[in-house]
DNA sequence: AAACTGACTAATA
DNA sequence: CTATTAGCCAGTT
């Protein structure tokens, strides 16, 4: 239900450049726990030219999680370089730098 | 109603 | 460090 997906937009919109979050996270902040898989989800059927920056949001390792769609991972990893997101390796991020502390 | 599907996660080996 | 596993839950079939 996209009125549902909603609350996630919100809390993605609220994630500051150069800063990520994660699935679980959005998903607590947006006050449904357990609901880390329906963040994907929403981001998903994200229409083009939402204001919302999908892109800052990775898994609980730090890792970009398009199992599938390699470009669209490739994608994802110019945006967050775009903001000074420094990736380790292939995949990963430095959670412990750029996760967004909320609040 | 039942099975299946995920841009997931935490725990365990 | 990687791999596996069980748990998760709204939507879809």
């Amino acid at each position: 239900m996209r009125s549902l997906y909603r609350r996630f937009y919100d809390i993605v919109r609220k994630i500051p450049r150069g800063r990520v979050a994660t699935y679980g996270q959005v998903a607590r902040l947006a006050g449904m726990p357990r609901h880390a898989r329906h963040v994907g989800y929403a981001l998903a059927m994200l229409p083009d030219g939402e204001a919302v920056p999908w892109h800052r949001v990775l898994n609980s390792k730090g890792e970009i999680s398009f199992r599938d769609h390699p470009d669209s991972a490739r994608h994802q990893r110019a945006l967050l370089e775009r903001e000074r997101v420094v990736f380790r390796g292939e995949k990963r991020i430095s959670l412990k730098r750029f996760q967004w502390k909320s609040e």
